[in-house]
DNA sequence: AATGAATGAGGATTCATTCAT
DNA sequence: GATGAATGAATCCTCATTCAT
């Protein structure tokens, strides 16, 4: 029996063991031979699978951003009509990929994402998504939704930053975003 | 006698410099070579002067933020009574230390503060300064300062990383940030 | 399946280049690409496997020791049993590991014995075999073998020492050994 | 009143400063500046007087041989006709040289000497004042004096190391060698 | 497919030495 | 005489990457 199969298996390990690695060091000066050793295989295999380390990187952000994207699939098609966003918001903030290590990968995500055009592009789809699904929810409640979706992205990215930064986790993050949802949609109403 | 006095020159000229470099490569993967021969010098004498590589990037932070509170504090002071909140706002998104090259400097410190020890404290310190600063502006003007002040600050945070990775510069950012203060102030008004 | 079981070569070839550069240096102040270009590799692979130069200082040490043991041994055994006091005094100046090069990595070891632990251990390691080893072939042949013993192996060192540093090899040095090891004998008999 | 005679001040003072910091390390392994700044001065002037590293450490080594070479004189010329071989010895163990940072340093003359000429050349007339004076002081005592006197320099020169690595100090140095001088000269009395 | 082997390029750091004042 | 300033050269070490098997 020949060994089929193996390297969607390998790639996945080596994606998962860069946003292991990544998280535990808090930095993209990670080496490919820890990625590799993490994921129980040589640096070699590695580079034979992605080409090179920026895009093992890149495999690592573009799971990162899949698993986020497919949270919010779900969170939105399992909320009422009125609650969707409501639903969004608290997606942002639960979740798989929202872990530590997630955070911190995605921490310097934002970082490579000023050099590498991989990196911006993806972040970019990412920022488009979250305005977009916003802005959706938004429609019917608000005069501005642009505005409004603006504010809220940026509002759930702070509270991203601060919340990875203090260490003390997610706890209250939501709240916080719903706090200015709620001021925001009930303004001159 | 020897030629006198040049090592507050040249420290400056080094602070200088690392932000500049940092600024252009849009990470802190900068080599003390890059820094001091954009400063003029050898590295040899950069290291002479700072000891290493994580001084002189310390050296660096520390200016950042010494500027950003030097500018918040003379917006305080020249501000009215009344209008304390906005100009802090405002002071967050407008000066010296907003410009590009800094921003990429800031973005990399939110990085380093997750492993670095000093780097961490200098963070705090800024942040606990902002969300001080919000408190009291807020004070008489809300129920919950507390509050209010945290939601502000990721505000700000937030919409400093767009700002700072969409290229497109400040335009509009403090009025996003003044638009969230008031609808939370006129909350249940 | 990868190029196998270099290891243990290269290993090997980087413990003999080193002995052999620091004995045409007469110093230790040899570099890790000496070492490693006269041992034909770069010197990366020299700290890939060894980790660092000391570890490769360390394992020239253990392998000048090893061989000096065996010869030590080997001609213990070969002595009839009222000539090993003569046959252990002559294994010492006569062998592989006494070659010009082999002294002056050993006289270095000397030096580097004084501020690092390792090497201290090895030469300490060294010195008590030696003396045991005296000891024993002077039991039953005086009244006090611990002391005889002792300036015996003080001789030894000596002669060494003398031998090195004149550059004219070891002619006549075993004798000079024997010649106070009869005299001491003969004492008051 | 202008500062004269500063030059030899300033020399005596690095000359110090280098047995010292040469003890303290246990190596040749130290820094000009570290020298310097034990004796005071700035680098740039240790360099003004002496010329370079290789010169700074030659003097310091001429130092030492001066003051050995004073204090075997000394006791040679308060000894006794009869006793002059045992104050020979006995002044190889006792005197400010043989303090625990002039045998460090002395220690790594005997490497230096391997490379250096000058260091060589030192160390040579060291060894020939010793052979000539245990000569002469062995003369109308035994059959040798020209053996006999090699001996006991190279088990003066073992006990040396010995005492040099035990950590031990010269306790029961002088003994030593003097049993051996004892038991040579009995020989077929 | 998989890996041990191997390296070149590069980076932080150190230091003897020179120089201008 | 004396020193702060300054540097080039050298060294250890790391790492992404390539290659032969």
């Amino acid at each position: 029996m020949p060994k089929i199969g193996q390297e969607p298996l390998r790639r996945k390990a080596l994606v998962a063991a860069t946003v292991d690695v990544i998280g535990e060091a808090g930095s993209l000066d990670v080496t490919v031979g820890q990625i590799a050793k993490r994921a129980g295989m040589s640096s070699a295999l590695a580079h034979h699978y992605f080409g090179g380390k920026a895009q093992i990187f890149l495999a690592a952000m573009r799971h990162i951003l899949a698993e986020y994207s497919e949270e919010v699939r779900l969170a939105l098609i399992a909320a009422p009509a009125g609650q969707r966003l409501e639903a969004l918001i608290d997606a942002n903030f639960v979740g798989s990929c929202f872990t530590p290590a997630a955070i911190s990968a995605w921490l310097n995500f934002y970082v490579l994402a000023q050099r590498d055009e991989d990196a911006a592009r993806l972040l970019k789809i990412y920022q488009r998504r979250l305005h977009s699904n916003l802005k959706h929810s938004l429609k019917d409640r608000c005069k501005d939704p642009q505005e409004i979706a603006s504010i809220l992205a940026a509002q759930i990215d702070g509270v991203y930053l601060r919340a990875a930064l203090s260490g003390k986790g997610m706890q209250g993050a939501a709240e916080k975003v719903r706090h200015v949802a709620r001021a925001l949609l009930e303004e001159k109403a």
